[in-house]
DNA sequence: GTAGGGTTAG
């Protein structure tokens, strides 16, 4: 019987570079190693190394060259043919020379190419060592190899180096970064003594990567030792996974262990702090920037811009912006999407069109800032403009969220007809999301018809959702077509839709309180109430008239009025005036958007009390102040 | 003589 022909040890799709004198294509003739090289140098300094190497005639050999391909692989700003082109002036490469190489090609745009030159090593009869193993698998991670890295993985085993702590660190990261985190746990789950911070915190982020916060929360808590690796990576899986307040409160517990924190990290609890609406979060961040001296990168002074404009206060945010000593595209995204946000429209555009004259070219993003603040402000043919520019002059494929933007403009400003047709007209099936768009421009219009047919369609598309059949009921309630209204909500009961809880937050004396609708939890009720009556009496006598259109309920007009008057955004308005000092700012955040009624009294008690509100709600800011809002009634 | 883990914007 013939001996069957052994398996290649490793088997690599044919690729471009695969052919192995690709690597060792040109003879040397250098022989003088390199005299030790400072830490980290700048590939100029590596550069001018090596140019004085050569015309002073001096030659290099594969140690020289070695040398010289570790200090390129520690610099972050290399080009790889650079580097490429020294390891081809060596005829036979160390080890040491093939390691650094493959170490280059890891941090290349091509670090698949690393395991051809593995393949290479292997085929010269050179035995890999530790570093080999670390660096490739590091090259597989980035490549996403997952094949070829599960292949190194035998061979880290045959070899005898998966007691060694880098190459089972490279092995869970590899995992991880190719979406098998069982895989990495089983890596970290076999010989647990050989561990180390960085085996925990690759563990870590292999679970936070995959959304298993509880498992990631049991490492985070088991870990031995922990570093600032491991406090930004439990602090960044919560607030990427939408556990905002986890995030916040590990900040919290980090800071009150003495740990400086990093810069990823200040720009993470930012976030956090910008998408909860949390000012005085935000503001301790922004001091802590400043007491430990971080200086103000682009990332830090974006996410600080970001934060502010989120947390209402646009012309901190402005300042910011103005003073940033670098900015990029994120820096100008955030600032005009903060414009829109909080309806300042024209200085948007202005915006975008000094970002276009400094020879910025705009994204996606970009346009989605720009077209907001067209809708915010009611600016129509700007809108029509720029919606045409995007795609004629820039070459940005338009997408759900721009098409929301054109409808939402469109309908609120009344061409409802013009809006229909761009739904129609669209290539890809439209989301409902435009439909229901509509459907609240049909509300503003009392376009009973068309908001009808709008509103049934989409019940029918989506029973349980409850949002449908509320616009729709207001749509009849502003009719006062009251049967209509009873049938809706006699059919959202029989469908047993599920109602999204609207909720308000206020942060006051280093807290959170949240308020629902006719809440009577907290431990300051009855003040809260006490208030609401004071306040219902003031703006009474200024004036004020409830309007209950958005009440659904067939229950009588007086009990109408007082479920809008215990609204969550009235209730929390009520415990701002009781906690904050006379004359201060009352900040407000709204899951959903501000009702009709709730609108009106704001603009009513800013004037009476002489406060000024900030609500942030669903869509957009209202600056309510000496009874008007900054929305002009256009929301 | 070479090593690893974590980054924002609607």
């Amino acid at each position: 019987m013939l001996a069957k022909r052994p398996k290649p040890l490793l088997s690599f799709p044919k690729q471009q570079l695969s052919n192995p004198h690709f690597f060792f294509s040109t003879p040397t003739t250098l022989h003088t190693p390199l005299s030790s090289l400072p830490p980290r140098p700048s590939i100029n300094q590596t550069k001018q190394a090596h140019a004085q190497i050569i015309v002073s005639g001096l030659a290099s050999n594969a140690s020289f060259t070695g040398h010289l391909l570790a200090s390129l692989a520690l610099s972050p700003s290399t080009p790889f043919a650079y580097s490429l082109s020294i390891f081809q002036t060596i005829q036979y490469p160390s080890l040491f020379a093939s390691n650094n190489m493959i170490r280059c090609l890891a941090k290349s745009e091509s670090p698949r190419e690393s395991v051809v030159l593995y393949s290479c090593i292997l085929g010269r009869n050179l035995i890999p060592n530790n570093h080999t193993y670390t660096f490739l698998l590091q090259a597989c991670s980035k490549a996403l190899a997952i094949c070829e890295g599960t292949q190194v993985h035998t061979h880290v085993v045959k070899l005898g180096f998966f007691e060694d702590v880098f190459v089972r660190n490279a092995l869970i990261h590899l995992y991880s970064a190719c979406c098998r985190v069982e895989c990495s746990k089983r890596v970290f789950e076999e010989n647990g003594h050989c561990r180390d911070v960085v085996t925990w915190n690759s563990m870590l982020a292999g679970f936070v990567r995959d959304g298993r916060i509880g498992d990631a929360e049991k490492v985070f808590d088991e870990m031995p030792e922990r570093d600032v690796i491991s406090w930004s990576t439990m602090i960044m899986g919560y607030v990427q996974n939408g556990q905002l307040e986890e995030g916040l409160e590990c900040f919290k517990e980090m800071r009150e262990k003495g740990l400086r924190p990093n810069e990823a990290i200040l720009v993470t609890v930012l976030s956090a702090s910008a998408q909860m609406g949390l000012l005085e979060s935000g503001r301790l961040v922004h001091s802590i920037v400043d007491s430990l001296n971080f200086p103000m990168t682009v990332s830090l002074g974006t996410a600080l811009v970001d934060m502010y404009a989120k947390c209402g206060c646009i012309e901190q945010s402005k300042l910011l912006f103005h003073n940033m000593p670098q900015r990029d595209i994120s820096s100008w995204n955030a600032m005009i999407c903060g414009l829109a946000s909080h309806g300042l429209g024209k200085e948007a555009l202005a915006l975008f069109e000094r970002f276009i004259n400094e020879g910025f070219h705009p994204v996606s993003v970009t346009f989605i800032g720009v077209l907001n603040a067209c809708s915010r402000a009611g600016l129509v043919s700007e809108g029509r403009h720029y919606f045409k520019l995007m795609t004629e002059k820039y070459d940005i494929e338009l997408e759900m969220e721009h098409y929301g933007c054109m409808v939402d403009l469109l309908s609120r400003a009344g061409f409802v007809d013009e809006a229909v047709e761009l739904i129609e007209n669209m290539q890809a099936p439209p989301d409902p999301v435009l439909w229901a768009t509509l459907l609240g421009a049909c509300k503003i219009h009392g376009s009973v018809e068309l908001g009808e047919k709008i509103g049934n369609k989409l019940i029918q598309l989506d029973p349980t959702y409850d949002g449908h059949y509320v616009q729709l009921a207001s749509i009849y309630a502003k009719a006062r077509k009251w049967e209509d209204v009873v049938r809706i909500r006699r059919l959202m009961v029989e469908q047993n839709t599920n109602k999204v809880a609207g909720w308000s937050l206020i942060e006051a004396q280093g807290r959170v309180h949240q308020f629902v609708a006719g809440d009577r939890e907290h431990e300051h009720s009855l003040e809260i109430y006490k208030m609401l009556e004071t306040i219902g009496t003031r703006i009474a006598e200024a004036g004020y008239t409830p309007r209950i259109s958005s009440v659904l309920h067939d229950i009588g007009e007086e009990e109408k009025e007082n479920v809008v008057k215990e609204h969550s955004e009235r209730l929390a308005i009520a415990y701002g005036m009781l906690v904050t000092k006379v004359g201060d700012c009352i900040r407000i955040m709204k899951n959903l958007r501000v009702c009709e009624d709730c609108h009106e009294a704001s603009k009513i008690i800013s004037k009476v009390f002489e406060r000024e509100i900030i609500v942030r709600d669903y869509s957009r800011f209202h600056h309510f102040k000496e009874g008007k809002c900054s929305c002009l009634d256009y929301w």
